[in-house]
This record gives structure tokens, sequence and C-alpha cells, in this order.
DNA sequence: GTCTATAACTAGATAGAC
DNA sequence: GTCTATCTAGTTATAGAC
């Protein structure tokens, strides 16, 4: 395994749990057990390895979210909200496959990017990334043709509040659930418990 | 002006824009005008003076929040999940009174605390206030009894999950409102924006 | 490519004069 | 209560040996 790998999953890990802020290089280094200065020789800056830690997951994740809503949009019967939304249950668990802990590590690291670093990523990636978005509001509006412009403008960001917010707590809750209600719930079932209450948000009348 | 309170003002603002772990006692006390050592002679640390920021507002809000829900739940009739999250409209825009920008730099301020800071302020928050989830979780569970407390803890989370969120990013989302749809809402404009929203969210069938 | 050593800087906290 | 000066420990980043 590279030097340049087990630096990425280090940085991910502890991105994750502790923010991009509350992360130093030291602590990176010291968990990939690689030299303290291999990160600036390997990713030039903090700022860039944050970059690639994303990438590596966007770049996996948005062929498939794509080809999942392209699907929904050219088939000829109207969705429902509800379809549209679970077509990103199967991109997201297969970065289980990619990565342990992939589902909740990506969505974790991107509720820090909406909140930790003063809005750099969510920059980057809605500019490295925009059909990703585009796609989303097309098959929200196959499956919901009232809706006007604005308010899926907000509806949308309520519904990416509501994902990244409870996957970056997904550990607390699920501990919580387990505990109080003898409920072994996995990530995956956190994502169908979120669901219905996105579609039906989304479907609210104005 | 006391010394005191020119530091919490500042804080607050701070800790609003940048979080607690980007915010450093040098920018509070340069933005408050006052010494550095300043911090330390009034609040002891650092992570006093966040708890402090946050109990300044919490009670402010928690008595008015408390009648608005101890209402709900004594009246006769059976109220609606509008109704219940509507009780939050008043006692929030309230803040505005008591400070400048008081509504939004609260929110963003809990929107930071769940990310920011590993949880301690969540902690703090839930052990020092416990009546006010405690009131909530019964109006709701009074609007919608079928709800096992399972569902309801969950679509509590994802609720507050939204809310906090949304208000994290609320300057954001207000420009982009702006210039894109012309329309100029404030805080208020938000909070009624999201509470269809989250009503049906959580009345979403299970 | 990987290391040591260190530069250059920032953090929170405090001692002690006034 | 407020100041200056400073401590200790942490940060990112880099120069240069191997």
């Amino acid at each position: 395994m590279s030097t340049k790998n087990k630096i990425l999953d280090a940085a991910e890990k502890l991105f994750a749990d502790k923010g991009f802020n509350g992360t130093s290089l030291r602590e990176i280094t010291s968990l990939a057990e690689v030299n303290l200065a291999a990160v600036n020789y390997h990713f030039g800056s903090k700022k860039e390895l944050i970059k690639a830690v994303m990438s590596r997951y966007m770049d996996e994740l948005s062929p498939r979210l794509e080809s999942a809503l392209v699907n929904i949009c050219q088939s000829t019967a109207q969705p429902s909200l509800t379809e549209v939304f679970s077509a990103f249950v199967e991109p997201l668990l297969a970065l289980n496959d990619f990565q342990e802990h992939g589902t909740t590590n990506f969505l974790q690291l991107l509720g820090r990017g909406y909140t930790d670093s003063q809005g750099f990523l969510r920059w980057f990636l809605t500019t490295s990334y925009p059909n990703v978005i585009d796609n989303f509001v097309e098959a929200v509006h196959k499956a919901y043709p009232e809706l006007s412009a604005e308010d899926m403008f907000w509806r949308l960001h309520f519904t990416m509040g509501t994902i990244v917010f409870t996957m970056s707590s997904s550990d607390a809750l699920m501990d919580i659930a387990r505990n109080d209600f003898s409920n072994d719930i996995d990530i995956g079932g956190v994502i169908r418990q979120v669901i219905p209450y996105v579609a039906a948000g989304v479907a609210a009348p104005v």
C-alpha cells in the first residue's frame, strides 16, 4: 500500500470524525505511520489533501449516481419522489465495497464540508461536479413538476441538510437506537429511515 | 458596556460565522477591543466562554418556548404538527429584540454545536436544558400519537438536522434566493419556509 | 521517495506589574 | 480589572541529507 493511499485513508477517517479544522497533519501522518513531510510532498498542502480525499469518493460515486438518475428521467412513467431519493441508496452503499465504512465516512465528510472550511469545499464540489446536482434537480422536477424553481431550491437544501446532518452524527444516532430501542441499525437502515421523511418534506403542500 | 459583554458579543458573532474551532481568542478580543487576557480573567477558558455564549441565548429562549409548548399540550383540542412547529417561531424571532441578528446567530451557533466541538456542546445543552426537548417531544406526541417512540426519535433528529443545517448556511441561502429568484427573504421567512417541510416529514407514513 | 531537523507562526493560558 | 510580556505546546510547511 502506497504512502499516498495510507495518507488518504488516515485523513479520511480523522476528517470525518473530528472535522477538517480539528485534525492536524501530525495526527494524520501518525495514524498513517508515515513521515510528517510526506503530506506536503504528495499533496502540496492540507487544503489539497482535503480536495483529494473528497475527489476519491466523488469520482467513485458520481458516475453511478448519474446513471441511476438519468435512468429515472428517461423512463416514460412519472417517478415518485421516493423512487428519486431511492436512486441514491445503491450508489451510496456501493462506497462500502470501495472502502471500509465508505458510506458513513463520505456522508460525514460531506457534512463537514458544509460547516467547516467556510464554504471552500462546497465551492469545490459544486464547480467540479455540477452534473450531480443538475441530474438530481431534473429527476425531482420530473417527479413533482408543480414545484416552483424557488420552492425546489429551498426544499433541496432542506433535504441536503437533513441527510448531511443525520450522517454527521450517525454514529451517535445508531448508538442511541441500539441502547434505547434495541435496534441494531446500520447505515443502510438509517438511509432507509430518512427517505420517507425527505420525500414527504419535498412533497409538502406549499 | 462591560468588558464581559463586549467579549460575549464578539465571540458570538465570530463563533457563528467561523465555528468554535475556527475562531481564536485573539480574534475575539481584537474584535471586542479588549485585552487578550480578559477572556481568561472573566471566563476561565475558551470552553467556558462557549458555554456562556450559548447560555445567554438558552436562558432567554427556553422559558418562552416552554410556555408556548405547554400551552399546546394543555389545550383540549389535538394540535396539528404545523401548530407545534409554529410554536417555535415567536420565541426564536424574539431573540432579535434581545440581540441584533439574535435569531440567526443563535441557530447558527446551535448548528456549530452539533458539528464542531465533538459533542461537548450537545452534552452541555441536553443536560442543562432538558425541559426544552421533553416539552417538544410531548407536544409532537399529542399531535401525532400513532408515531412510535423510535420513529419519533429518528424524525426529531431529522428535523433538528434540517433546521440547524439550514440556519448554518442561511446567509448563503438568503443570498441565492435574492439573486436567483429576486426574493428578499429574511430569517423569519426562512423559518416559515421550513415549517411545512418538517411538518410533512414528521407526519410521513412509516 | 523518505527521512531529520527546523523554520516560521499561531494557539490557549498565566504571572506579575499597575 | 486591566495591562504587558511570556510560556508551553501546538500548527503548517520546507530545506536538505540520504
